[in-house]
RNA sequence: GGCGUAUUAGUCUAGCGGUUAGGACGUCGGCCUCUCACGCCGAAAACUCGGGUUCGAGUCCCGGAUACGCUACCA
């Protein structure tokens, strides 16, 4: 579409835990920029100084860490079209809004906060445009003899875009198609504050995707009304031949009602709205991320890829390569989409699945290391593997696991009831004897000469299985008996058949 | 209120004028089996409503409804 050389950027805000939505937003220019061999770039919005939370910026930071979403650039690794934090970029917007102010595509207005408030108050749909924008505080109402001497007496004034009127402004969107949108029902929005002395959002962004070759902007829906304003002022800073392609992508919902998937959300109907865990630094709150909670960042990756776009066929379980691969902004939706948090689980359990033995064991060793169960790498790996397709997370496996490693302390009730009958100990008595007299203790081993006794004695293999399982595990859980067996050992297996005829009698 | 965007099962979605409207999650049922899971098989379940255009509309056009977003010296 385009021969500039792609490049993409994501541009939060540093006020609080990256949302989720963030995040997809993130990852969609994160495969568009890899789709398209471009590169992407991290820029910190922080043009609003009373909003500003320490600690965000390094938490947005981690969060992509976590996730394995690289930037190209990003103010913790620089690049050549620093700095991008925004609020190091003050004397660049401010030689921008003095163009603009120059060539009569801004003015300065002196109305304050309170006054426009009051107006807004007194008239219902107040806006300040070119309608009502003569009867304000403005360089354009109070000419420049006066608009100087107010400055020059101190008094605070913002810059605020000059909008005409009356022009069918149309924005391109690779989502949407042509978006047009009257300018007369834009206002004359504030580009630089007096407040804290920075630009709006409005301003700084298009500077910067300007300044930083910003090929594509694609950005949540929640900004496609005021991409008019956005394409006006590429147009009044001269840069509309190089104007980025826009692409707005829908909002995430909450899973049940309507609106925005908020954290509150999250809490109520367990599960994360964040990557990572946060705790408020001024309120204290804390909430629990996707990382905490046991989600395999590939797994939250393509879940998240998948909320909004598709690659066209049925599949649903996609690498990172697969999606990079197979990305297209064209096959985007349009409409937004509730956050299934119970697919995402599902998609949690498929990695699990298609996961190595030896990858889950890398992940299980230290959730039994924290429950005091220190074994050798390769049990954990063989366990692993026996258990890790029962659970979607992980850390499930630590209580299922357990018996593997500790001999069961007490028997569960209701499957003693159910599955020992008065004959069991006696049987398991047997059995501990075929199990003793066996030199070669492997699973087939085992499983020939437990079949062949069960056989000749005529007994019910259902009978004896579930009493062997009670004895060994202390409950009607786990796979196949000589999988446990093979894993526990001979002694091990031995002794627990012991313990479980003195016990349960 | 104004402006914008959207609308296929409970949810995520495929569909781009002619289909028994496909897949997935969840739900329910079955199979497998020494238990519990996993897995496999199957079932119920959808085109927001009106008007047009057309031989024919989920698909194109217009209108209504509903939802969401924006309407700040927030992003």
């Amino acid at each position: 579409m385009t021969q500039r050389k792609v490049r993409v950027r994501f541009a939060p805000s540093p006020t609080g835990a990256l949302h989720i939505g963030g995040v997809r937003t993130a990852l969609y220019n994160y495969l568009f920029a890899r789709h398209h061999g471009g590169e992407l770039i991290l820029r910190i919005e922080d043009t609003d100084s009373t909003r500003f939370v320490p600690g965000a910026e390094e938490y947005i930071a981690e969060s992509f860490e976590w996730l394995g979403i690289p930037f190209d650039e990003s103010p913790q690794k620089g690049g050549k079209y620093g700095p991008y934090r925004q609020s190091e970029r003050r004397d660049i917007y401010r030689k921008y809004a003095a163009q603009l102010l120059e060539n009569g595509k801004a003015y300065i207005a002196f109305d304050t906060p309170e006054e426009l408030e009051a107006k807004r108050k007194e008239i219902p749909n107040f806006q300040y445009d070119a309608q009502t924008r003569g009867e304000m505080r403005n360089s354009l109402s109070l000419g420049e003899e006066e608009t100087r001497r107010r400055i020059e007496n101190g008094e605070k004034y913002v810059v605020r875009f000059k909008v005409e009127p009356g022009e069918e402004v149309h924005v391109h969107d690779l989502i949407r198609g042509d978006v047009v949108i009257n300018s007369t029902v834009l206002d004359d929005k504030v580009l630089y504050k007096s407040a804290d002395d920075l630009p709006t959002y409005h301003l700084a962004n298009i500077v910067d995707d300007h300044l930083m070759e910003v090929s594509h902007v694609i950005r949540g829906e929640e900004w496609l009304p005021s991409a008019p304003l956005h394409v006006l002022l590429y147009r009044a800073l001269g840069w509309e031949g190089t104007m980025p392609e826009f692409a707005h992508l829908p909002l995430l919902l909450k899973p049940d009602g309507k609106g925005k998937l908020s954290k509150r959300d999250g809490d109520r109907m367990g599960f994360p709205v964040f990557p990572l865990a946060w705790t408020d630094p001024k309120t204290g709150e804390q909430s629990l991320g996707f990382r905490e909670r046991g989600y395999l960042p590939d797994a939250v990756v393509n879940f998240l890829a998948l909320l909004g776009w598709n690659p066209g066929d049925d599949r649903e379980i996609l690498s990172r390569e697969e999606l990079c691969d197979l990305f297209d902004l064209g096959r985007c939706n349009k409409s937004g989409a509730k956050f299934d948090f119970k697919k995402c689980i599902w998609v949690n359990h498929e990695y699990i699945l298609k996961m190595s033995n030896a990858e889950a064991a890398r992940l299980l060793a230290p959730e039994l290391e924290a429950e005091g169960i220190h074994e050798p790498m390769e049990r954990v790996e063989r366990v692993a593997g026996l258990m890790k397709g029962r659970v979607d997370f992980i850390k499930e496996l630590v209580p299922l696991c357990r018996f593997f490693f500790v001999a069961p302390d007490s028997y569960d009730e209701k499957t003693r009831l159910k599955r020992w009958k008065e004959y069991s100990a006696r049987q398991m008595q047997e059995l501990k004897e075929v199990l003793a007299g066996l030199d070669d203790f492997s699973m087939e081993n085992q499983e020939k000469a437990v079949m062949e006794w069960i056989e000749s004695k005529e007994y019910k293999t259902g009978d004896v299985m579930n009493a062997f399982r009670l004895a060994l595990v202390g409950q009607g859980i786990g796979p196949h008996m000589f999988e446990i067996t093979d894993v526990l050992g001979k002694e091990e297996t031995l002794a627990r058949l012991q313990k479980a005829i003195d016990t349960l009698g």
